[in-house]
RNA sequence: UGGGCGAUGGUGUAACGGUAGCACGACAGAUUUUGGUUCUGUUUGUCCAGGUUCGAAUCCUGGUCGCCCAGCCA
């Protein structure tokens, strides 16, 4: 079978909809083959995916890309009664390298993401290591085949053979007997022999241009505590050995994977094919079709778990999940919902083109959504007194602001107002700027929700900085309404300074300076952005209280946008008493924009 | 100088021999009790050279550029 995708053979479906006028996005190359499938019958409409992670690190951004093509794939096909089913399966085949811990993480991950393998759509949660009695059982099958044999060359005298292109590779145990070579992988089995002294090899083509068939190990000696099997084992499979069988195992129809699998496709498919020689009916195994797409490479950040795991280690970073993190965890602790995520992966599409997507785009899905989802509250990051000299003295005002203008379901939340306020530093300037429409001397601007107050003097320091800005309000404009009128060019936030709740807030920026990290030197540590972390100490709307909750979620009401600023979220550092939060992202900024332009 | 894959505005993504469209960004304007949101408009593209064809992003030939492959990693 050939796995080369042939999207024109049948007319997509979206033509079905021609009447609609409805904008549907356009079907991706999978989505086509799939199609396809369906229309011509090839897998009696089945359509079975699965998320096939190796429990060695945490999950980041990239896996999220692979994680919704899968489960959506599944989803999407599985409506109307047929059968779309989508697996997460541990790929444990190397011990040496592998964690419970890493298992753990793993399936918060996928499940907070949506991915769920117990749902409606799910095929369950698998291991890699549940078939290892049945890979074995295959092994055998194809030396009794004379499609395998034992191999006593050591790691440096197969790399010595490996040959060159147009240079076939050698091995003088190529022609071992079939009977000999069982014996050897038993006794390998049974831990006669030490690491690396024996491989078991797929007989196939020492001379193919295409290395990963010049005879490819299926089994190498690893003794070596198994997460899952413990000691049972001491040999164990190589991914192209097994990957195959693990999906034809599970009924898995359409295997998803990277690019760098392409060169591993006609492997994938002579393994199966090899097992299935000699086997007719029922007897044959399912044999799926693998297909790669270009995996995610967002800029301003690394990926590979490798450098991920480095700056772990170095103590770069707080650990798999600070919020700076590309992980699922990190993007969790930052404030990320599941929601923006998968939007973000909707939106970036499935190709093969390897592209860079602007990290800007997750930025904007997480606002987007964000928008819609977020309450209102006030915050000041960087403090500057406000005093209002008609305020009658010890008055408080309480006031009722709407938690989130675009849902009205959020209904209300009441504000203390009282005649000491903190206004954020950046909304004052003595000598205002082009374009500055915010509080300057004897310019009058909007308290939000609450008052207009205009700016009479203010207060120094020694060192001549402003300390204490000083206004007088206009009472008729309670609530933020002029009733004669008249308008003002701004509206600035601000937190009553005897009600405000302190707070420290965690200002993220970019981990790294440049697009593509290490581009330019070779060495992407020389990247890093050395102001990625600022942390301020704030004053914070009282309400958000609720947000000191030990294990705040977006759903218990630990995010917000605090207005004009951004979104934040509750971190889990915070106390009683201590509150932290994350900036997730900020607004939009034109006046940032506008700002540095000047 | 072996094999595999890819190339469409600034970025991403459509087109399946028949008007190069969409999204994001950028720019301009409107609305706005968040310089947010929302709305409107503008802008920019088929890697190159040949060929086939009435007609080519699409098919053919040759180039160019980029990525992947010689782990007992996945």
């Amino acid at each position: 079978m050939t796995a080369s995708p042939n999207p024109g053979a049948v007319p997509p479906s979206r033509s079905e909809s021609a009447s609609e006028p409805a904008p549907v996005r356009p079907l991706n190359f999978i989505e086509q083959i799939i199609e396809a499938d369906n229309a011509s019958g090839k897998w009696n409409k089945r359509v079975h995916t699965r998320f096939p992670p190796e429990p060695n690190g945490y999950l980041h951004i990239g896996h999220a890309k692979s994680i919704c093509l899968n489960f959506g794939l599944a989803k999407k096909y599985g409506s109307n009664g047929r059968a779309g089913k989508f697996n997460l399966r541990f790929d444990d085949t190397n011990p040496a390298k592998e964690e419970q811990e890493y298992v753990d993480s793993i399936k918060r991950d996928v499940k907070w993401l949506g991915a769920d393998w117990e749902g409606p759509n799910g095929g369950g949660l698998f291991f890699a290591s549940d078939y290892f009695d049945k890979m074995y059982e295959f092994a055998q099958d194809l030396i009794r085949k004379g499609k395998a044999y034992v191999c006593d060359l050591s790691a440096e005298e197969v790399a010595a053979r490996r040959g060159k292109p147009g240079v076939p590779a050698t091995s003088p145990w190529r022609d071992r007997p079939a009977e000999e070579s069982l014996r050897l992988l038993e006794e390998m089995k049974q831990g006669k022999w030490p690491n690396g002294a024996k491989t078991l090899r797929a007989r196939i083509d020492l001379a193919s241009p295409n290395f990963n068939l010049r005879d490819p190990v299926m089994y190498r000696i690893v003794h070596e505590h198994h997460h899952n099997t413990g000691d049972a084992w001491c040999i164990y499979p190589m991914y192209d050995w097994a990957h195959g069988i693990e999906d034809s195992l599970e009924g898995i129809t359409h295997s998803i994977c990277t690019l760098e699998f392409e060169d591993h496709r006609p492997l994938y498919d002579w393994f199966i094919d090899a097992i299935n020689v000699g086997r007719t009916g029922d007897e044959k195994i399912n044999h799926a079709q693998q297909i790669e797409f270009a995996k995610l490479r967002p800029t301003y950040t690394v990926m590979s778990k490798r450098n991920l795991l480095k700056m772990v280690q170095d103590k770069i970073v707080s650990g798999w999940d600070d919020p700076r993190m590309p992980t699922i965890s990190g993007l969790r602790r930052r404030g990320y919902t599941p929601e923006a995520i998968r939007a973000f992966c909707e939106d970036i599409g499935i190709t093969k083109v390897e592209s860079f997507i602007d990290i800007a785009r997750l930025e904007n899905a997480v606002r987007e959504h964000l928008n819609k989802a977020a309450p209102r509250a006030m915050a000041v990051l960087r403090p500057l007194k406000l005093v209002i000299e008609n305020w009658p003295a010890g008055k408080v005002d309480e006031l009722d602001f709407v938690a989130n203008p675009e849902d009205p379901a959020a209904g209300t939340r009441k504000v203390p107002f009282s005649g000491e306020l903190y206004i954020e530093r950046d909304d004052f300037m003595e000598v205002p700027a082009k374009k500055f429409f915010r509080l300057a001397p004897g310019i009058e601007v909007r308290l939000r929700w609450a008052y207009f107050v205009k700016c009479t003097s203010v207060v120094k320091n020694a060192a001549g900085e402003v300390i204490e800005v000083r206004c007088t309000y206009d009472p008729a404009t309670r609530g933020g309404d002029s009733p004669d009128g008249r308008k003002v060019k701004g509206t600035i936030h601000w937190v009553s300074a005897q009600h405000a709740v302190p707070a420290q807030v965690r200002l993220f920026d970019r981990l790294f300076t440049a697009e593509q990290p290490g581009k330019r030197t070779e060495n992407w540590m020389d990247d890093l952005n050395p102001n990625s972390l600022e942390v301020v100490k704030a004053f914070i709307e009282p309400h958000v209280a609720a947000a000191l909750i030990p294990g705040n979620t977006w759903e218990r009401g630990g995010g917000f946008q605090f207005e004009r600023l951004g979104y934040f979220y509750a971190d889990q550092d915070s106390r009683p008493g201590a509150l932290v939060f994350n900036r997730t992202v900020t607004l939009k900024d034109t006046w940032a924009k506008e700002a540095a332009k000047a």
